[in-house]
DNA sequence: CTTTGTGAAGCAAACGGTTCCATAAGGAGG
DNA sequence: CCTCCTTATGGAACCGTTTGCTTCACAAAG
């Protein structure tokens, strides 16, 4: 049926091995062979079997995502959906297919990321989110396949990431609730198990202690990355004797269950409550009001990551561990929930 | 390095037919031989090789989703990641993997598909959102290449397919409105090449018809599926002699876009337009105030494409030419933007 | 005791490429 | 005119599996 190197070879009158180095461009072969070789195989619509070609070359030109299993379960989707589109883009470009994976839990994702590595599937792999200590980071080590942490991990060093400065990022939006007026701010928080969780909330702190501002341990909350978390944030805060005017939530999601809530109570943005989050999902301008937000360059870092990665597949040698670990920059885009000082009370 | 079939069957004083047959169940292998083997198996660490597999087999075990450039430029992604979500947990169910992939134009898709397919680097392909003439169907069509379209082509009959209907989905859309006792209903449709958005204007027009309503030619206007359209729509249809009291749109961002418009106008939803759009996107719920919309099952629709695919591919005997197309039930979520009805003028 | 049937395992040929090594032709140098 | 490169190509082994056909041993049947 499928028309094959050999049939090719047939037909041009030529061995399999001249039409194989005709279609890799081997510099020993002649201008005249080549030329036929190219019209025959256009003619007969002969497309190489990637199987075949993979099992000898032991390369596949393809690279999988792990997805989380939040990811499953809704999380907060416009950020995959952003950072496959970076990647794919990305290793669309370098010629590389994108496979996406996940498992219900670390154990199959362990086995699934086994199954596709060391089952020669795939040459590298991306991970989102990583936890504390993963078993899926562990395995990729010892076996030393090729892979990428979108994300940042403080326990293994010398692996390759791609992340932002989420430190410096929960700075700035701070200091911006700060140059505009306000002193009393409180912090909605992730999971603190998840290291982006903890690097804001860090951030949150320096730059409240470099402008010589109290934070009071109430003003202090643990939530998810979903509504419910901001919700819950806002009915404890809006209770609170002298309650904060401004609020940064450690993602959008988060200010979107706050503003759900000030809107039911009837209080106004950014009057009552200024709000600053992460993230910047397009979700973010379409509240209302539009919601002030740290633009992560979500696409970015997926770009960023898939090129990291095949590059380290193309060539392992990059062991200098120096620039292992990539920053993608952020920025502040400011918009109407952090557009007014605490004034008028 | 990586321990193959012969590794296991030396140590194990086998051949190498006994353990592939060790593997796959062969009937006709010994209690002994087969635990002997399998203890080998965990103790040397071995995964089998895909590539050899497929080689031999000519079967993958892996789908491919063939993105339509538009969800390069972000389009409504919530729709697509939902969708994605679906397609990747079935197959993963069905010991699938999934490959994604996208060209920034007709012509780099058909290269794409034609890499994969003809390269058998996956055993089928889910196409979304097909054009009205597809040289992607065409080609898939030709090579009688395992595939599904999610939406629906009038002009390839026999082809699987996976959909909603539409029709019926306006019109029960259209005719929550009516009920709420609005009789100017306007509609913003999307581009008339799209089958989708043809399917939904002729459900609101059956509609109004039914229930004996004049529906004006500039009560329906065309646009994309963007706040931008719906932003322009809106500001039409306000400046209208007598304006509608109501509107459907096509898709939950075209809804949002009005939305905006309206605030910025102050315009009261639904008091002075009352407003139901399709797809029920995550955002519909976090707007202010939360859209009504036609919840199309997105997740389901993938789950099903892919549920529908594998098993085409398993067993191709399906020609009974009767059940190839899948339609999936809609339901209407009432919010608040279509809970009053034209009343105080 | 020889023939036949049956279950368990091995041999070797594929699958569709790549690549090392060998070879033939032709031209340059001695 | 013979030897030695160089260049363009062919031959064959191999990548890691699967699978049809054999083979072998042994028990049942004639």
């Amino acid at each position: 049926m499928t028309v094959t190197i050999k049939d090719v070879a047939k037909k041009a009158g030529v061995s399999p091995s001249t039409v194989s180095r005709v279609l890799s461009g081997h510099p020993r072969i002649s201008l005249e062979t080549s030329r036929k070789v190219k019209v025959i195989m256009e003619e007969m619509g002969y497309t190489p079997n990637m199987m075949a070609k993979s099992l000898v070359s032991k390369t596949t030109n393809s690279i999988c995502i792990i997805l989380p299993k939040p990811a499953e379960e809704l999380f907060s989707n416009l950020f995959f959906m952003e950072l496959i589109r970076g990647i794919v883009t990305q290793a669309s470009r370098s010629g590389y297919d994108v496979l996406i994976s996940s498992g219900a839990n670390e154990k199959e994702e362990l086995e699934a990321v086994s199954r596709l590595l060391k089952g020669r599937r795939v040459d590298g792999a991306i991970l989102l989110y990583s936890r504390k200590d993963d078993a899926v980071i562990e395995f990729l080590e010892n076996n030393s396949y090729p892979f990428v942490l979108v994300g940042r991990s403080d326990r293994y060093e010398n692996i390759l990431s791609v992340d932002n400065d989420n430190v410096m990022a929960a700075f700035d939006a701070t200091n911006h609730l700060i140059s505009m007026g306000h002193e009393r701010i409180g912090f909605v928080s992730g999971p603190p198990e998840l290291i982006v969780s903890r690097d804001r909330l860090e951030g949150y702190r320096k730059a409240m202690q470099s402008s010589g501002l109290q934070t009071q341990p109430e003003w202090i909350v643990e939530g998810e990355f979903l509504q419910e978390s901001g919700y819950r944030a806002m009915s404890f805060f809006m209770n609170l004797p002298n309650r904060p005017t401004a609020l940064v939530a450690v993602d959008d999601m988060v200010s979107f269950g706050v503003l759900r809530g000030l809107n039911e109570l009837k209080y106004k943005v950014p009057e009552d409550l200024a709000i600053v989050s992460f993230n910047n999902i397009p979700l973010s301008e379409l509240s209302s009001p539009p919601i002030s937000s740290i633009d992560i360059g979500i696409y970015h870092l997926g770009y960023t990551a898939s090129q990291v990665l095949i590059q380290s597949i193309q060539k392992p040698d990059n062991n200098t561990g120096y620039t292992n670990r990539f920053v993608i920059p952020h920025r502040l885009i400011i918009r109407e929930s952090s557009m007014r000082g605490p004034g008028k009370e």
